[in-house]
RNA sequence: GCCCAGAUGGCGGAAUUGGUAGACGCGCUAGUUUCAGGUACUAGUACCGCAAGGUGUGGAGGUUCGAGUCCUCUUCUGGGCACCA
């Protein structure tokens, strides 16, 4: 290859940038003559550098912008950074940085790592969450939030480390221990701020309905999550009372049915009869301490083993007071889901099974499967759930577990204890952290005011910047002045509230302040209302659960106060796999970083310069930690970003993991390099810019423009799919076909031109770069950028013949070419005459002909001798 | 533990509503060119078999003229589980 056709990713790849940003073509305006598209990707945690990995997810975001642009949208696609959280404290911790200052150096950093990767993106909106500027809006919504009472102020459990005497995040507890301590957590009760989410659980179930561009699993998961379920609320009486707590318990139940196979009632830990007994008896003390050392991960609760304590607490049937149940504490029984408190039937729920069978309580089974015998219908090691007909249930016999359930509420509202309920896994939205690098909560505790909001004229609550991280806690609580400010009411001596907010809050309206940012305002309504919502939202499926449904309730609550018209934010959502990479150790065991590593012949892999052996361990999720990540940098420097792009949209489909490898760049960087040639060796042999391919043309003209066409066709409709990977497959047959078509004279010369100009159209948005300088080369107007998507003529996409697989009884044994569309019977006559199948059949008898049109033939036959 | 996914050649993967399993890329094999090595081109490449043919989509059953696709059970891998983001 001579140098004059070998195409330098190293210096057109930047000049295509500087030309974009200095015409700012990507610059979005609020342009009511074209349909808006507003495209996202999950905005990044400023964590240190990007490597490759990250990549995916924007490219994908930019070739949905790209592609949509030259479609005649206008597109908004816009870039920040969630730059509130824990790795700046810890950052703060160990290296002794300011979290501001080591968050700003990594957004720098990462900016121009994403500036490299040619994202048409509008950088003038690009926000960071940590800016002032920023969560200033967010301290006056949540303001606005407590007018609309939407926020409430109540006790929930924390992990608390006793040594360093801080807070834990669920992460920072391993085995039941502080990371950094090694001491027993202890859970911890702190009143804290809430979004009340649950005042929403409802619209939030049943809004996922109609979210019909979300992958079905995503909304499952959410439905899951959100938990409706209906049953009943009553109280067992106890026998006798606990003094100064109860005089009954009340349970939550989605099986009222099973009443009558009841063997106990359990309560939770942190109920407040089991801390009002365990004041009186040690043992049971000590018991509850152990349930709170589990910490409060949900997992962590989950796979403990199940454990209980007698309480001696008796309390009587609602249906037959003669008839008492021991009540139990148990570690399974959450205090935040329904009422704290559970009765058990053990035939009927597996976990209530095996706790019976653990403290040898009675099994009586009470609905009886279709079919059993009932005087020999016994549970086993299995509890039985399905449906079924209700026995030994007095009142009750005879009905299914649905009409029992309606008939057990029913007599249980006459009764007067208890009756339908509806109750949700979901609980309120807890944002109280206490930690420094996060948005201040703008309130202020007074003696004799109470809690008195921060007036709208003093936001924000700025961060003092003055802080240290010499000892554990929360820096904003020990500062010496921050927190003491005079009450805004009585003007006496006052305390700032300290606790900060989940970073999640800043991530569930930064979309909202992309489509209308605003000096004065949280956000441009007008322009809020014309971008949103968003039309396409892309990212990992680990936000799946808790980012997603915390956008979707701030979004409400938004529209609740005025400032967006909109209850759900995401139109269209799209879930990326992970980019995942070979793993290297060295001798001592640890990681090494993929340069540093040299493959030798035979799969020996040594380290680069010092012929140490390297272990080539696990292919794993790109991550810091395990240094198996390739910086953008040096994938730039060597094959191109486009080569890189082109990579990261072929092999695996978008939503699946896809593994990083030097052999699949290879192969992108000589895709690359073929659609160089094949444009700048053409150039002497197509007509001048301007001649087009017409109607008329035949034999390898026609060819090559069906080619092209059908090319556009597939390509438009996988991009639109987001299936990225068949794209690059098309466009690899396509170029493949191109080399393989050679005809001579004008009329192929002008066919030639127009699949040249096509190929570069088509392949723009993956390769952006490439598409400009083959657009140049071949003398297009103005930018690709600006060109307008191709549309494929139906006249050269529709085929006229088809092949049709022939089976003999189920096998293949055949194919035909035919008309396509050709009548059954016709089709019939044809393969039965078709020799290959007329010889199968040979003297056999036809039984039957089972014709697919236009794909297959089925001809099944006597079996020989009948 | 619970919820949600996934599993197809040596590798990544493709396969409209159930209708030719393996598109496309990587790798590999043989050849050509250039040249002494990384480029380009041509041909081949699921497995077994000389062939005819047979076998094949994690495993075990089932439905169907026909199953990678639907159903039941099961194994393994990944994501989430409310303070990682």
């Amino acid at each position: 290859m001579s140098d004059k056709q070998r195409y330098n990713a190293r210096e057109i790849e930047p000049k295509w940038q500087r030309v974009w940003d200095d015409a700012q073509v990507f610059r979005a305006k609020l342009d009511r003559s074209k349909p808006k598209y507003f495209v996202l990707e999950m905005f990044p945690y400023p964590s240190g550098r990007i490597h490759i990995g990250h990549g995916r997810n924007y490219v994908m975001g930019d070739v949905v912008a790209r592609f949509k642009r030259a479609q005649g949208f206008n597109v908004l696609h816009p870039m920040g950074w969630d730059a509130h959280g824990m790795p700046a404290e810890n950052a703060a911790m160990e290296q002794k940085v300011h979290p501001a200052a080591w968050t700003l150096d990594n957004i720098e950093t990462m900016k121009a790592q994403l500036k490299l990767l040619g994202l048409s993106i509008d950088w003038s909106r690009e926000l960071a969450t940590c800016d002032p500027g920023y969560y200033r809006h967010q301290q006056w919504m949540f303001l606005r939030f407590m007018e609309a009472g939407l926020v409430a102020r109540k006790e929930s459990a924390v992990n608390w480390d006793p040594i360093d005497m801080t807070v834990l995040a669920n992460e920072q507890v391993i085995d039941g221990r502080g990371w950094r301590s090694g001491a027993l957590v202890e859970k911890r009760k702190l009143t804290q701020w809430f979004f009340k989410i649950t005042d929403m659980a409802e619209d939030l179930l049943s809004r996922l309905d109609t979210l019909d561009r979300w992958p079905e699993r995503v909304r499952t998961m959410q439905r899951n999550w959100i938990g409706k379920s209906e049953g009943a609320r009553l109280k067992f009486a106890l026998t006798a009372p606990v003094p100064n707590a109860a005089e009954a318990i009340e349970v939550f139940t989605t099986r009222p049915d099973t009443l009558f196979g009841a063997s106990f009632v359990a309560i939770a830990a942190d109920h407040p009869i089991a801390q009002t007994l365990g004041g009186q008896d040690p043992k049971l003390q000590a018991f509850i301490e152990e349930c709170q050392r589990l910490g409060t991960s949900e997992a962590a609760l989950e796979t403990a083993e199940k454990l209980g304590f007698d309480t001696g607490l008796r309390v009587k049937h609602p249906f037959d007071p003669s008839w008492t149940l021991p009540v139990y504490i148990a570690n399974f029984v959450l205090m935040e889901y329904g009422t704290g408190a559970i009765f058990g039937c053990p035939a009927h729920d597996q976990r209530d099974l095996e706790f019976a069978r653990k403290y040898g309580l009675p099994v009586k089974p009470v609905v009886l499967p279709p079919g059993a015998d009932p005087n020999a219908f016994d549970i086993g090691a299995d509890a039985y759930s399905e449906d079924g007909t209700l026995f030994r249930s007095q009142f009750l016999d005879g009905l299914t577990v649905e009409n029992a359930k309606r008939a057990a509420i029913e007599k249980l509202q006459a009764l007067g204890v208890g009756q339908r309920q509806i109750t949700y896994r979901l609980r309120d939205w807890g944002i109280s952290r206490q930690r420094y690098w996060g948005c201040p909560i703008p309130v202020i505790h007074c003696e004799a005011c109470g809690v008195v909001p921060v007036p709208d004229a003093q936001l924000p609550v700025n961060l003092p910047k003055d802080i240290n991280f010499d000892r554990p806690g929360n820096p904003l609580e020990r500062h010496p002045t921050w927190k003491h400010v005079a009450c805004p009411r009585c003007g006496n001596p006052a305390r700032r509230e300290t606790d900060t907010m989940d970073t999640f809050v800043d991530s569930s309206w930064y979309f909202a302040r992309f489509a209308g940012p605003s000096e004065t305002a949280a956000v441009d309504k007008e322009a809020v209302d014309y971008w949103l919502p968003v039309d396409q939202y892309i990212g990992g499926i680990e936000h799946a659960v808790l980012h997603l449904l915390y956008a979707r309730f701030f979004t409400r609550a938004m529209h609740k106060i005025g400032l967006t018209s909109i209850d759900e934010p995401f139109a269209g959502l799209f879930t990326q796999g992970m980019i995942t990479h070979e793993t290297y150790k060295d001798l001592s065991g640890a990681f090494v970083f993929p340069e540093e590593v040299e493959r030798r012949e035979g799969g020996v892999a040594v380290k680069r310069g010092t012929n140490e052996p390297v272990t080539v361990g696990a292919i794993e999720k790109m991550s810091k930690s395990k240094k198996n990540v390739v910086p953008p940098e040096v994938v730039a420097d060597t094959f191109g970003i486009d080569a890189a792009r082109w990579f990261l949209m072929s092999d695996s489909p978008p939503e699946r993991d896809s593994e990083w490898s030097d052999a699949g760049i290879q192969g992108a960087w000589r895709f690359v390099q073929r659609v160089w040639r094949m444009v700048s060796d053409s150039l002497d042999t197509i007509p001048a810019p301007g001649t087009l391919a017409t109607q008329s043309m035949t034999g390898d003209a026609l060819a090559l423009r069906q080619l092209s066409h059908r090319t556009i066709a597939g390509v438009t409709d996988d991009l639109g799919a987001f299936r990225f990977n068949k794209a690059v497959a098309r466009l690899y047959e396509f170029l493949n076909g191109l080399e393989k078509l050679k005809g001579a004279g004008s009329d192929f010369g002008a066919a030639r031109r127009e699949a040249l100009e096509t190929l570069s159209l088509l392949i723009s948005p993956m390769t952006p770069h490439l598409a400009e300088e083959c657009w140049l080369a071949l003398g297009g107007t103005g930018l690709i950028v600006d060109a307008k998507w191709p549309e494929a003529d139906p006249d050269l996409v529709r085929q006229d013949t088809v092949t049709l697989a022939v089976q003999i009884n189920g096998k293949r044994r055949a194919e035909i070419n035919l008309a396509k569309d050709l009548a059954d019977p016709d089709v019939e006559t044809a393969v039965l005459a078709f020799e290959p199948v007329a010889k199968s059949i040979d003297g056999h008898r036809v039984k039957k002909v089972i014709i697919v049109p236009n794909r297959i033939v089925n001809v099944l036959l006597e079996p020989a001798g009948s």
